[in-house]
DNA sequence: GGAGAATGATTGAGTAGTCAAGTAACTGAT
DNA sequence: ATCAGTTACTTGACTACTCAATCATTCTCC
């Protein structure tokens, strides 16, 4: 008589079964589609993106690999193939030797702007079409409620 | 004047941006837990848990495939795994030879009934901390509308 | 009842990451 | 000034997948 049908094993694991389904779908079909259209996995949209907004366009690579959740040696291979393709560049830090900062080139600027406009305009249409603003609203402020950064050495 | 701080680069994108970061940083937590204390990842983990709940614990590959979203390669190969274990073993179908069935062996309910244990405490204490059951129920309800499989050949 | 298409599963080759160990450079207490 | 610890980054070995090709079997239907 209650409700809806409901999941008998608790809302926590709905919800997370619920996640976990929908990140896999959601990231195969966007991935596919950078990789078709820009030879970009999101991650290598991600890392150019956290480039264009850093002063001079240049971030370390710890503050990459926080900033997208990968290992620090992810990153190292992640940027490797930024660098072969002519996205990113290396410069060394005039402070600090152990340093090499990321900096996004002229080239991996104007990659980053064609690939937004197909990659953002897929996300709003996934996500508009399924949701009014009031719901992508609470639905962002959800999420942003779960741990958002690596809790591994807390 | 308006409200909080708000993101500029649109509301979808911002939901879009935490769920991803929110699905790095959990899925490495409860991955992380789950392997040292049980030696699982966590799409072992539900593949045993999808095979416990169906008639007979045993599903076709390619059932299984579709409800933990993997590939049918990545189903063999993560059920080598599970069947050098012991957790699972194989049976051939009766009336089409082309189909094995994965199936739950009597060791692989028993192991899946221990990391159960840990496992779901696990998600209902990081879900239940954060928030509250109507909140849940919102967020599940929200996540089931986003895709839930594979949409590639739809 | 046989040819061709579709389906279930596996395999080889490749990719995108992880972790643990290592190197180099910096920091801070004595 | 030094040396123990920490930090930035890279590397080798591995894992967990993916995709494309392949093989076997079953279905379609003329």
């Amino acid at each position: 008589m209650s409700s809806q049908v409901t999941d008998l094993r608790g809302i926590e694991l709905e919800a997370w079964i619920n996640f976990l389904r929908a990140h896999a779908a959601v990231t195969r079909q966007f991935n596919a589609e950078l990789l078709a259209t820009h030879e970009l996995t999101i991650n290598d949209f991600d890392v150019l993106a956290q480039l264009s907004r850093a002063p001079e366009q240049a971030l370390k690579r710890v503050d990459l690999a926080e900033s997208v959740l990968l290992t620090p040696s992810g990153i190292t291979r992640l940027l490797k193939g930024l660098e072969d393709a002519g996205w990113v560049s290396n410069r060394p830090c005039a402070e600090d030797a152990r340093v090499t900062y990321a900096v996004l080139t002229p080239a991996g600027k104007k990659k980053l702007e064609q690939a937004r406009k197909t990659h953002v305009a897929s996300v709003r249409a996934l996500f508009s079409e399924r949701f009014e603003h009031d719901e992508l609203e609470t639905l962002a402020s959800l999420l942003e409620r779960l741990p958002q950064r690596d809790t591994s050495c807390d």
